[in-house]
DNA sequence: CGTCTTTGACCAGCGC
DNA sequence: GCGCTGGTCAAAGACG
C-alpha cells in the first residue's frame, strides 16, 4: 500500500494553528458514505494549520483575485470573497468560548507574519515596502510517499537538508506558467511516516486532469484551489465521528453540515469523472454555509 | 525531444 | 564581519 489511510495535520512551524485552540484534535474521516471505504478507509485529522494571512484574505489579495484567462482558482470555494476582518481562526471558533484564544492567535499570527515577511522578502526592499505575502498552508499527511498527488503538476526545483532533521526538504513549483504556487515537502523528524506539506500561494488556473494521478490519491483536497476551505471541511468531517474521539470536545464549535466535501474532493480522477459534479458542489456549498456567516454569503453570491 | 529530478552553487536574512 | 540557514537557480542527467 502506497499510502496509509491515516492523515494527520498539525503545526510544523509553531505558528497559528487550530491546535492552538484544541491541541491534539482528533478527526476521523469516514468515507463509507462516499463509497470510499475500500479505497481510502478513514483518515485521522490531528490538527490543521493555517499560517500567514487569514483564509479569506487569500481570495482578496489583488494579485490573486482575478486570475487572467483562467477559471477561478477556487471553483468550489471561491465564493468566499468577502472575508471577515478577523483571521479565520475566529471565524471558525465559537465566538465566545474562544475569544481570548483568537486574540492571542491574532497577535501571535501577527508576530509570526512579521518574522516570515522579513524572511521571505527576497528582493531587497525597505521594511516600509511590504511585499505581498502569499498565503501559506501546511498540513501533515501520513504517507509513504513524499510528494503527494494533489491534482496539480509540480516541478521540483530544490532540495535542502533540514536542520535537526535527517530528512531533506523538497521545494516544488507549479509547472503552470504564470502560476507561482509553491510547496515544500518534508518529513516530520518526529514521525518519519508523516509528510509535512506547505503550500504557498494560490493557483491561477484550474486543476489539470491529474495526468499522472494515482487513482487512489487522497491528496487532491489539499493542494488545489479547494485548499482555502479544506481545513474547515476536515473539521466538518471530523465531527462525523465525534463520539469515537472524546477529546474532540475541545474542538471549536461549528455548525457542521452533513456529508463529506473532503471525501468528494479526495475522489480520484476516475471517480470524479464518473460522479455527478453537482453532488460535490452541493456539499461544498453546504459547508460554506457552515463557515461563512449568512450576510457574507449574500455578498459572495454576487 | 520534452519533462522532470538531482545537486552544487548562489543569494539573502538573521544572530552572534 | 562572519557563519549559519532557508530558499532559489540552473546545468546536467534521467526517463518515457
Amino acid at each position: 500500500m502506497e499510502r496509509s489511510g491515516v492523515m494527520k495535520m498539525e503545526d510544523p512551524v509553531g505558528s497559528w494553528s487550530f491546535s492552538d485552540h484544541a491541541p491534539d484534535i482528533p478527526a476521523v474521516f469516514d468515507f463509507s458514505d462516499e463509497g470510499e471505504k475500500g479505497t481510502l478507509g478513514f483518515m485521522e485529522l490531528l490538527s490543521i494549520q493555517n499560517y500567514g494571512p487569514p483564509l479569506f484574505d487569500l481570495v482578496q489579495l489583488p494579485s490573486l483575485e482575478k486570475p487572467t484567462g483562467a477559471a477561478p482558482a477556487v471553483p468550489a470555494s471561491s465564493d468566499v470573497v468577502n472575508p471577515p476582518a478577523t483571521p479565520n481562526s475566529s471565524s471558525v471558533s465559537s465566538a465566545s468560548s474562544h475569544e481570548q484564544g483568537s486574540k492571542a492567535v491574532e497577535e501571535e499570527e501577527e508576530d509570526e507574519e512579521e518574522k516570515k515577511t522579513k524572511k521571505e522578502l527576497k528582493p531587497k526592499k525597505t521594511t516600509s515596502q511590504k511585499r505581498q505575502r502569499e498565503p501559506r498552508f501546511a498540513f501533515m499527511t501520513k504517507s509513504e510517499v513524499d510528494h503527494l498527488e494533489d491534482g496539480y503538476r509540480w516541478r521540483k526545483y530544490g532540495q535542502k537538508a533540514v536542520k535537526n532533521s535527517p530528512f531533506p526538504r523538497s521545494y516544488y513549483r507549479c509547472t503552470s506558467a504564470s502560476c507561482n504556487v509553491k510547496k515544500r515537502v518534508e518529513r516530520c523528524f518526529k514521525d518519519p511516516a508523516i509528510v509535512v506539506t506547505t503550500y504557498e500561494g494560490q493557483h491561477t488556473h484550474p486543476s489539470p486532469i491529474m495526468p499522472r494521478a494515482n487513482p487512489s490519491s487522497i491528496a487532491t483536497t489539499f493542494a488545489g484551489p479547494r485548499l482555502q476551505t479544506t481545513p474547515f471541511q476536515h473539521l466538518h468531517l471530523h465531527h462525523h465521528q465525534q463520539q469515537q474521539h472524546p477529546s474532540f470536545n475541545d474542538v471549536p464549535l461549528l455548525n457542521y453540515g452533513h456529508g463529506s466535501s473532503f471525501g468528494s474532493a479526495a475522489r480520484s480522477v476516475q471517480e470524479r469523472r464518473s460522479c455527478a459534479p453537482t453532488s460535490a458542489l452541493h456539499r461544498d456549498h453546504g459547508l460554506l454555509q457552515d463557515i461563512v456567516p449568512s450576510h457574507m454569503r449574500k455578498e459572495e453570491e454576487i
